[in-house]
DNA sequence: TAACAATAGGCAATCGTTTGCCTAACTGGG
DNA sequence: CCCAGTTAGGCAAACGATTGCCTATTGTTA
């Protein structure tokens, strides 16, 4: 096991004290140290490598700096630019990252939750599992500063959320189909009971009121649910023109389905896809897209989190923040107008 | 700030010690605990939302149950995939993971290494920025378990690792590319000095020895410099038939300008892209790549680590295991011959 | 019935930092 | 020369969990 030197080691070595030490390395105010006791004191912090204990800093009330965060699925891009922006802003702060993979399963979700509270973490942001809810509870009712990134938590409503724009996806997505002239479109989706999520669906039933059918696809979350939705509608509705997926992996799945069904995707049939993986424009690929705002959501999190743990803003403030969402114009939707 | 319930705070609602609740809550062997006790305790810690201080217990030399990971690039799924499939491993074991991404930038680096010291980390998974040996130093000096990822650390012998094949990665793509006729490829790389990197380009210099050409260019490590490689290339080189992306970033850029240029790749042009991006096969692209085995680099540093914390390996354990790599084929080679 | 093992649980030191509370030496004004 | 302020730094009590060392019951056996 590695030894570290303590506070007492350096303070022998330097011929004086562990608080001495303790206040040359913190530099606190209201504390006089000469010039000559800082020397030795640096010197032997030099000399003995001294690396101070976190724990034990933290035992004393201070702060661990550390973030906990938790996303359902690290394989999406999605997630990865909301830690990447997320933590260009705690970095500045000093703050270190646990982060999680819950994998959207609520006992995994539960477990790290527990051990992030263990580990005394300053705060959390956390994209909840789908049926976890109850896994956050505890940590509202310890106040542990949160922030709730993209999904909601059902049934709870007092809590800071940087949340996505989720019905905005869908009408901007319809709305660029219906301006090119396409009357009959789907929409393939996830089937899940989160109402965040079916939010899109409805984006693109009401954009299409009254003006054109939407044929919507509930299928698993996943590059074969996406080939399946798609396979379902060539299958059923011939009339369908256009497609819009509402997830990166289902799209992946489903244009590939497309692909070797013979489609022309900008010509034979159009795709929108939710969302901004790296391949809606990579290789010969130029896909018209709903950008997310990934980054933004991530930066936006993380200083929500730095404010509700620094108390600059009142105890019970409590806040959501909608992310604006954009239209990204490829060539995979055909003008028939 | 929020309160935590502590050890005393349980045993005094229970009626008894802290030492008895912390004997009841490890579940020790060599401790007697009644019954009654036990249920006394197990609802107190339930009432009271008891969660343990890991920072106390650590600082009592238990282990922190955390392992820091440095990358060089969190938004390279090289990488992301390395995390997901070592997290896998450690979560089985217990161990949360605290990840940094060092942007390839020796301070950031140094600055982290500091921090998962002071959190006393159990162990470090570390991809060394380009010229950051240096920062490694400490932890090797102080004997934390440390597994180095993909990049060696130059000048250094005594250390654990998972290579990548960088040379086999070179030698296979360029195989395919001779198998199908190509005389004259180009090679676009990372102008960088790191050795492990620049093996790629050995691997194929090596394997067109005395049977081709192969023109290579050092450019930056991003999609501008995949393009600027590629279009000095075709300006310089019209006789080239085959590109080989050293890196995806590159890849990504430089077959963005080749379709500019109008070529269409498979039949005007070729290429073989070094990794696995995941738009090698998303949408209408199917590259033939080559898998570095990112996955099973991330589990297999995690066993490594995980042995090493342990000690089930002698204290002086040093291993460097190399990766094997496998090409994928797809539609992007034409058969020239 | 004395002696011993098994069962049950309290006490207090310890880990490494932080920080409030002292003391002590100097400096300078009156 | 005395007292107040400034400068310098030691002492020791926390923080919360762990664990070795006790003590005090029981139950068991010779």
């Amino acid at each position: 096991m590695a030894r570290y030197t303590t506070l007492k080691d350096v303070a022998e070595r330097a011929g004086t004290t562990a608080s001495t030490v303790s206040y040359v390395l913190s530099s606190k105010s209201g504390r006089y140290i000469s010039q000559a006791t800082r020397e030795k004191v640096m010197k032997a912090v030099d000399e003995l490598d001294y690396i101070k204990s976190n724990s034990a800093a933290s035992l004393k009330g201070k702060e661990v700096k550390l973030i906990g965060i938790l996303v359902p699925q690290f394989e999406n891009q999605f997630f990865t630019r909301i830690i990447v922006s997320a933590e260009k802003v705690f970095m500045k702060r000093g703050y270190d990252l646990v982060i999680c993979d819950t994998l959207d399963n609520p006992g995994r979700e539960k477990d790290f939750l527990r051990r992030m509270l263990e580990q005394r973490v300053d705060g959390l942001i956390v994209t909840p599992t789908v049926e976890g809810t109850e896994n956050t509870a505890l940590i509202r009712k310890l106040g542990i500063p949160m922030v709730v990134v993209d999904r909601p938590l059902p049934g709870v409503d007092d809590y800071c959320r940087i949340a996505t724009d989720n019905y905005g996806f869908g009408k901007l997505a319809a709305g660029e189909l219906q301006r090119l002239g396409h009357k009959n479109v789907a929409y393939i989706g996830w089937n899940t009971k989160v109402s965040d999520l079916l939010l899109r669906a409805e984006g693109v039933r009401d954009a299409y009121e009254g003006r054109g059918n939407v044929v919507v696809e509930a299928t698993g979350f996943s590059d074969e649910g996406g080939c399946e939705g798609t396979l379902h509608v060539l299958k059923d509705h011939p009339e369908v023109t256009a497609f819009i997926y509402g997830f990166n992996m289902q799209a992946k799945g489903g244009i590939r389905c497309l692909t070797d069904a013979g489609k022309v995707i900008g010509k034979d049939t159009s795709v929108i896809v939710i969302g901004s993986p790296e391949w809606v424009n990579a290789g010969s690929n130029d896909f018209t897209h709903v950008d997310m705002g990934d980054s933004e959501v991530g930066s936006k999190a993380a200083e929500m989190l730095l404010s509700l743990i620094s108390g600059s803003c009142s105890p019970d403030f409590k806040k959501q923040i909608v992310q604006e969402c954009s239209l990204v114009k490829g060539t995979s939707v055909a003008d028939i107008k």
